[in-house]
DNA sequence: GAAGATCGCGCG
DNA sequence: AAAGCGCGCGATCTTC
């Protein structure tokens, strides 16, 4: 059963035959078939009203993220030509979560569309979508990314409706430790004071120089005959100065600071949870992005904030090596993925597996190696070992190479399941025609090859990047069901505390990086949990790549504090 | 003084 | 303009 959510004028909503509020949405959805799948114009703008009613959604399609992957994939035909104007499907954006700087949550928030744009179909939009997958000779294909990228809309939303959980006060003490106690406004931090002082000691400089100025402190720097030409940490740390030591703590301290400091904790940490709201498919490679409180780059030396309630803990995975092996599996490269399955035949650290193969001699540069042949890379140790690597897996490095050459031309290239890329803009164009003028210079021939090769790099790290990004959604789909199916603890401690209906009691996800997962658990279903878990990486591999024999090994950790769990 | 560009660094 | 991908964010600096 597939039910359209169909907003009306005045604020009802049309589903399943029914005319109803908003606010009765709720009730429908929880006494219907728990197989229907909910098909809606933009997850965001539905879902969170439903789980403050303490609905969850089991399936839904997201019309939306839908259409953003069809209307551009090289897998499908869309029936209007590429260039033709966008429409709201195109343009507009999702909706926005309640962040916690704004008011609380509304139960049933009144999610009209702006007043002068008019509300598109979701029926029509629906039938044609279906047409388009239809017509599709990779059907199957399409389909199961656009289930996964709209079962991780839901859990996108679930994940910042129970939120991380966060102690402020721990917070609070890594930064009086790191950085002294927490100053008046407009006052620096002690630390950094006595750092400043260093700094302005080492260069010879007056009272008055001001570190926080990129400017100030540089004109200082070659003053001072450093021999820096600028203030970047890979630059700094390779010179003998007296005034290096002290300016990159000064930096790093001053990143943790503005980044990650008590600004930081009282603008997103609110009743013991931080809320970052995840954007689903932000990234053009498929891989989300994340607005507010910058939850995507969590700095390791705040994750001991991250504490689970009494009586739970977390339960941390994540895939080792996951974009080799996405790349052994998307080339049907038998050799590389037997690396990643070792001797054992049960999930080796493929940089190891790559060693032992006798293409390169350690595993650090069997890692730069790898890392250098997914993102173009051409020079130092990573280009010196490029030649053994192809030489060893040549189905897999001809695969990033016909990547690289196709964006290299200015052509479209395409995940395993269907993702594929931007076309390279009107500046990239003018740069290629211009190497072709009559009066084009060395200097024009070379610009247009660095663009040319700068896209070639881009499309390269796309066909591996994105699909490394669907298997992740595939393992994130599979994880959210199967934690559901776990059902409630029955340790009394775990229903009483503030984890939210309806995932009160039950094992739920909080976090996802790339390819990294927290669930937050009773304590007594962390074994269960990490069962799942695996089961949900091997699932998310046969639903890619059938039964290619390419393994996805976790690493796995069960720890109250997410900072103990690497 | 708002808006945008640039730098630099955190994460994967 | 760090060899080598993808992001978000804050601070400073620049422009209108």
């Amino acid at each position: 059963m597939q039910p359209v959510v169909v907003p009306e004028p005045g604020g009802s909503v049309r589903v399943a035959g029914r005319r109803v509020t908003v606010g009765e949405l709720a009730s429908v959805i929880a006494s219907a078939d728990p197989a229907s799948r909910w098909t809606w114009d933009d997850t965001n703008r539905w879902y969170p009203a439903l789980l403050a009613a303490g609905v969850r959604v089991e399936r839904a399609y997201d019309l939306r993220l839908a259409h953003r992957i069809l209307r551009r994939s090289a897998l499908a035909t869309w029936p209007e030509p590429d260039d033709a104007e966008p429409g709201s499907w195109d343009t507009r954006p999702p909706a926005p979560l309640t962040s916690v700087r704004d008011e609380p949550a509304m139960l049933f928030p009144a999610p009209g569309p702006t007043d002068d744009v008019p509300e598109p179909d979701p029926v029509a939009e629906l039938a044609l979508q279906d047409a388009v997958v239809a017509g599709s000779a990779a059907a199957g294909r399409l389909r199961l990314l656009l289930a996964a990228e709209s079962a991780g809309a839901l859990a996108a939303v679930e994940m910042f409706h129970a939120g991380l959980p966060w102690l402020a006060d721990v917070h609070d003490a890594v930064l009086t430790e790191t950085l002294g106690p927490r100053p008046r406004l407009g006052e620096r931090p002690a630390r950094l004071e006595e750092l400043a002082h260093h700094i302005r000691a080492a260069l010879g400089a007056p009272a008055t120089l001001n570190p926080d100025s990129p400017r100030d402190l540089l004109r200082a720097i070659e003053r001072a005959g450093v021999g820096a030409r600028s203030l970047r940490k890979w630059e700094l740390e390779r010179l003998d100065h007296p005034v290096v030591e002290p300016l990159l703590e000064y930096k790093s301290l001053y990143r943790l600071l503005t980044a990650n400091g008590w600004a930081w904790l009282d603008a997103w940490v609110r009743d013991g949870r931080f809320r970052s709201e995840y954007v689903v498919g932000g990234v053009v490679t498929g891989r989300w992005a994340s607005s507010g409180g910058g939850a995507l780059q969590l700095p390791k030396s705040v994750r001991r904030a991250v504490v689970a309630d009494p009586g739970w803990t977390f339960v941390v995975a994540d895939a080792a090596q996951l974009e080799p092996r996405v790349l052994a599996a998307m080339a049907g490269d038998e050799v590389m993925a037997a690396a990643g399955r070792g001797p054992d035949g049960r999930g080796a650290d493929m940089y190891e597996g790559i060693v032992a193969s006798g293409a390169v001699p350690t595993r650090e540069l069997a890692k730069v190696g790898m890392l250098g042949a997914m993102y173009g890379g051409t020079t130092g140790s990573s280009g010196q070992v490029l030649p053994r690597l192809a030489k060893a897996f040549p189905r897999s490095l001809a695969f990033v190479d016909e990547a690289a050459r196709a964006g290299e031309r200015g052509e479209i290239v395409t995940t395993h399941l269907g993702r594929s890329s931007p076309l390279p803009g009107a500046t990239w164009h003018e740069a290629q025609s211009g190497a072709y003028q009559d009066d084009a210079g060395d200097d024009d021939v070379a610009k247009a090859r660095s663009y040319a090769r700068s896209w070639g790099r881009f499309t390269r790290n796309f066909v591996v990047q994105g699909t490394a990004a669907e298997w992740a959604l595939c393992w994130l789909a599979s994880i959210r069901r199967r934690l559901w199916a776990l059902g409630v603890s029955s340790a009394p401690e775990a229903s009483a505390g503030p984890v939210p209906v309806p995932f009160a009691g039950r094992p739920h996800l909080v976090f996802f990086v790339h390819d990294e997962i927290v669930v937050h658990t009773p304590a007594d279903l962390a074994d269960a949990v990490a069962a799942e878990v695996q089961a949900a990486a091997a699932e998310a591999g046969r639903l890619l790549f059938g039964d290619f024999p390419v393994q996805f090994p976790l690493s796995f950790a069960v720890a109250a504090s997410y900072a103990d769990a690497k």
